[in-house]
DNA sequence: ATGGGTGCAAACCATTTGCATAGGA
DNA sequence: TCCTATGCAAATGGTTTGCACCCAT
C-alpha cells in the first residue's frame, strides 16, 4: 500500500523542474519547496498542512502562495486534487493511477491500486451517457488502527 | 439511467414523515418543503439551489434553515451528501446504492448503478487496511450532449 | 529589464453559530 | 406548556484577489 510512487524524491524533483520549464513556469524556491514537501508527503496534506511544514524551512512564505501554487500545479497536471467528503480540499503529488480508502473515524486517506477496477467494463448505461475519461473508486470504512482502539 | 428511484413522490413523502417521527424530528413545513424539493430534484442541487426553489413557495424560509435541515437529514440518513470535486457540497434524496458520472464540461452529475462493482472483491491491500463499509465509483468524462456541441 | 511570482491585507463565499422568537408535540 | 426548529445577523474558515514589490529569465 505504501510503494505506489515509482520515483524517489530526487528524480521527482528533476522531472518537476523539466515540467516547469516546459510549461513556462518559473522555477522559484517557493515552488520547489512546495513541490518537494508534497512529493515527500504520504498523508495527502491540505494547503495549510503544507504551509505549516514549509514555513520551517522558508519562514517568509505565505499561505496565499501555497494556495496559488497548488492551483497552478494542478492546472498543469503536476499534482492531483483529491476528492474527499470534507470541505477542505487536499492534495498529493502522486499521479500514478490509484484509489482512496477513507477511514471515517480518523479521517486518514490511504491509497491503493485496483487494476481489475481500472480495466473493468463500465455498465451499458454509462456507455450511452458519454465518454469516460477518468474513473475513481472511494472506499469508506474503519481502518485497523481505529478498530483496535474501540 | 433515470429510473433509479423506486418510489413516486407521494410515497417518498409518506415514508419521510414516518422516518421523522421515528427519529423524533418535528414535521415542520420547512422540512417538508426541503425534502419534497430534494426528492423531486434530479440534478443533485446544492443548499443554495434548493433554497432558491423553495423560497418561491415558502417566501419566509432562510438559507440557514436549509443548511441546518440538510445536515439534520443527513445525520439521520434520510438523504446523502454527494462527493464532488467542487467545494460546494451537493445533496440528493436518493438513497438507493448508485454511482456518479460527472461531465467535466457542463458539470452535470448523472447517477448509474453498477452491480458488478458493488459486489467486486476489493484488493488484498484493502482487506489488510480495515473494514470497508461503503464504496463509491466516480467517473469523469464528457457527456454526449456536450460532445455534440463541440 | 521586464513580466511573472510573491507577500500582505482585504475580500469572498459557503457554511456555521448565538440568540431571541415562534410553532409543533 | 415546553422544547425544538426557525430567522436573523454576525462569525468562521477555507480560498481568492488587488496591488505593489521582488526576482528568475
Amino acid at each position: 500500500m505504501e510503494q505506489l510512487s515509482k520515483h524517489d524524491l530526487s528524480v521527482m524533483m528533476a522531472e518537476f523542474e523539466n515540467a516547469c520549464r516546459k510549461a513556462d513556469l518559473k522555477v522559484t524556491h517557493q515552488r520547489l519547496e512546495i513541490y518537494r514537501e508534497l512529493a515527500r508527503a504520504k498523508d495527502h496534506p491540505s494547503a495549510e498542512m503544507l504551509y505549516n511544514r514549509i514555513i520551517k524551512r522558508l519562514p517568509t512564505i505565505s499561505l496565499d502562495t501555497v494556495y496559488r501554487t497548488l492551483a497552478t500545479f494542478e492546472k498543469h497536471r503536476l499534482i492531483t486534487r483529491v476528492q474527499t467528503v470534507e470541505s477542505q480540499a487536499r492534495f498529493e503529488a502522486e499521479t500514478v493511477k490509484h484509489h482512496h480508502a477513507v477511514c471515517t473515524q480518523c479521517g486518514t486517506i490511504t491509497d491503493f491500486t485496483w487494476e481489475s477496477f481500472d480495466e473493468a467494463q463500465v455498465p451499458e448505461e454509462v456507455t450511452g451517457w458519454g465518454k469516460v475519461v477518468k474513473r475513481n473508486a472511494t472506499l469508506e470504512g474503519i481502518c485497523n488502527k481505529c478498530a483496535r482502539k474501540s
